[in-house]
DNA sequence: CAGGTTTTTATGTATATACTTATAGTCCAA
DNA sequence: TTGGACTATAAGTATATACATAAAAACCTG
């Protein structure tokens, strides 16, 4: 034992990993506790919880008090992805972008708006229906409600300069949101809007965000045929 | 100054979102250094670098050495979403789970397979196509080429009694995978397989793993209509 | 003043030590 | 045999201290 030569939490996380993959410990192992693992790496055991902690972080370790820590067995992958800006992830990809607003109005919104929002009956909130376009071709539009309440100085803002998206990503500091991606059959008004043939398959976000327990905004951004979500583990 | 109130690195991240939240400091402002706040809030420089690291890790703050803290201007939000196993999935809910190989050949992979799992042309991969049912109705498909050559054993293994996704996770280790998330207009081949209508649209998952350079597997997973992939920031 | 060198500084990390907390396991009593 | 109290243990955290490292800023020098 006592190798050694691992005085860096990066290095301990490499030779962790290294035995992970190697099949030194199994799926469902228990792994020697910090202490162990500190005398036998020859380092401070907060180097190696260090190290545990970002592997357990990332879900390829489990950890529990008392317990011990134990490779993963159904190690349950944590893909992180980027929610961009529209403007920036179009822009990103060198082509221009611009946005126009379709509808804007006050209404009191659809059942399924209303119980998601958290928002008693009857109660007008914002609806804003926009098109983003990447180099003039249809990019992606929302259909997105706002709280007023939950909002304040929405009123007085140009949503036709800045998209809404952007006004309240600047102005609106929110403590969580709820993502939920799926896929839907173009209708006959997504097909006009987004140029795309009926019945073709669009990639869906559907997005709340909220905070100090009011629900400020939730939009469905339906995508152009073709359009890719990316990421890696 | 000097609260005093602040032992746990939890406090002091409570404290940090406090102040962002409530605009003392704003998107773009640098704020105190790590010993500033370490003096003012009365606890020891480590824990708020423990706090201030795990906010920047969630996209909050901008780190850099010497140039000190600010808060991020475009607060690209990471949203992690959990890649579960299929069964896992369906047997969450509370449904039965079943799953049928539909074929299993060596093929030579199309050009696009190909090309994204980096072998050579020419060479045979192992292809299988299979359903995952919940409750006997179909859920998801799944189209998969695998690399024989990174994956010593595959040949042996019964595939169709564990599904090959979790042989493939509970026998080979992986480094990473790519991930991308689309939508598609079902064709004849979906529809049969889905028993869903030909032109509705489907949820599709492509993802690619692969291991010390190599490419493991590469598959396309199409789900039955009114899939949902859900996650929360 | 351009270009390179040095200094300064804020974050990043390692360590020993001490204490906290969750909880698996054990023990005991009803 | 069950269920509640106790205990031992492993992770979790806080702290002072020291040093490492990246990079901005200041300082040269030709």
């Amino acid at each position: 034992m006592s190798g050694g030569e691992f005085n860096s939490w990066q290095s301990v996380q490499a030779e962790v990993l290294r035995r992970i993959n190697a099949r030194e410990w199994k799926p469902g192992d228990f792994i020697p506790n910090e202490a162990e693992l500190a005398i036998e790496f020859g380092c401070a055991r907060a180097t190696v919880n260090r190290a545990l902690r970002a592997l357990a972080e990332s879900g390829l370790l489990d950890r529990r008090r008392k317990a011990g820590t134990r490779v993963s067995l159904n190690p349950v992958r944590k893909a992180t992805l980027d929610i961009p800006v529209i403007r920036y992830e179009i822009e990103g990809k060198g082509q221009t972008y611009r946005h126009t607003v379709l509808t804007q109005e006050r209404a009191v919104p659809p059942s399924g708006i209303q119980a998601r929002m958290q928002v008693e009956q009857g109660i007008k909130l914002i609806h804003l229906v926009t098109l983003h376009l990447a180099d003039g071709k249809p990019y992606v539009f929302g259909d997105r409600w706002i709280n007023p309440a939950a909002v304040p100085g929405i009123e007085a803002a140009d949503l036709t300069v800045k998209s809404a998206n952007e006004w309240l990503v600047a102005n609106i500091p929110f403590e969580g949101g709820d993502f939920s991606f799926s896929a839907i059959t173009a209708g006959p008004r997504e097909a006009e809007i987004l140029a795309c043939k009926e019945g073709e398959g669009l990639f869906v976000i559907d997005r709340s965000t909220w905070n100090k327990g009011l629900v400020i905004t939730s939009v469905r951004l339906t995508f152009a045929p073709g359009y890719q979500m990316h990421t890696k583990i």
